[in-house]
DNA sequence: CGCCATTTAGTTGTGCACAACTGAATAGTG
DNA sequence: CACTATTCAGTTGTGCACAACTAAATGGCG
């Protein structure tokens, strides 16, 4: 038996405004302190996360790039581009495979990543958190995310809760 | 003396790929199972939370909503506009004060709340969480908004770190 | 080989987040 | 009271997320 199935409903609500807006407002104030970090690199927090890939990486198809972030070509296709016009990666399309696009770190993007070295670290200070607790957030959100992209949809729904 | 600042550079962009990944991830997660469940009810997540904090309050002006949601106007304008167009909240411009607009929960906006009980906990059992982990997340992610919100910007620029 | 299902990027449309701006109403100051 | 600064909602433009779709290339099977 567990404590939340003898809450009532109507204090869930209560605490599901406080427990999703959390997560909600995280997310942002992540996404806000990230923008004002890159700003002079002029890359958004999404292009910066391909770019993470990229470098650690060198080259990797669309596909691949998808796969590590989560992400789908609707999304990753228009900020490549971006990150194309902006010099810091090239797109070619696959020889062996015509389907497939590769993404690849130009000069300008290699130098882009020394500039970006001191990102984290700034990002770390301004969570005010050590690198223990830095560590089990990040243990503990990627456990959540793997539970809720595993969710059955159906249990979601209206009938079964 | 902190472990931030004795690890290098390069360790420390790695690391930032996962947390940085993870958090991005986890807010995605989220926004995917709200979709799942909040689909009968033909709402987005925010329009869920802004939903959330009319029927705790039955009426507010879009400056308070705002202030709770930490959103702007660009933001809730088109957002409540929606939520009238389905009828679900009512928009008046304020007789005392004529630059303020006051949402209202609409009768059918009432209803929709009644289905709405059962949202939380049909999320809560997708996360696998007890309430005790849920609302030590819930706490921690509080805090860790309020320091990035505070962050001093220019901290956060290539100079100062 | 010829046909069809699958894979891979890309496109389109909707909604959210946010910066920068506009315009109207109000508050504050001399 | 007149003038200015501030407040408030809304608009515009950019970028991301995702669903649904298209188009081309590939792989597998009869």
């Amino acid at each position: 038996m567990d404590a939340l199935d003898t809450l009532p409903d109507e204090e869930f609500l209560r605490l599901d405004r406080q427990i999703c807006f959390s997560l909600h407002a995280a997310a942002r104030a992540f996404n806000g302190v990230y923008r004002e970090a890159l700003k002079d690199l002029g890359l958004t927090y999404p292009q910066y996360l391909v770019m993470l890939v990229l470098w650690e990486h060198g080259e990797l198809p669309v596909k691949g790039i998808g796969e590590r972030l989560r992400l789908d070509s609707g999304t990753l296709s228009p900020l490549l581009k971006r990150l194309e016009a902006a010099g810091y990666v090239e797109r070619r399309r696959s020889a062996e495979d015509e389907r497939s696009v590769t993404a690849r770190v130009t000069a300008e993007g290699a130098a882009l990543r020394e500039r970006a070295l001191g990102v984290p670290r700034r990002i770390a200070a301004a969570t005010g958190l050590d690198l223990a607790d830095i560590a089990d957030l990040r243990e503990r959100l990627g456990i959540l995310s793997e539970r809720l992209d595993g969710a059955d949809p159906a249990a979601l729904r209206p009938s079964c809760g």
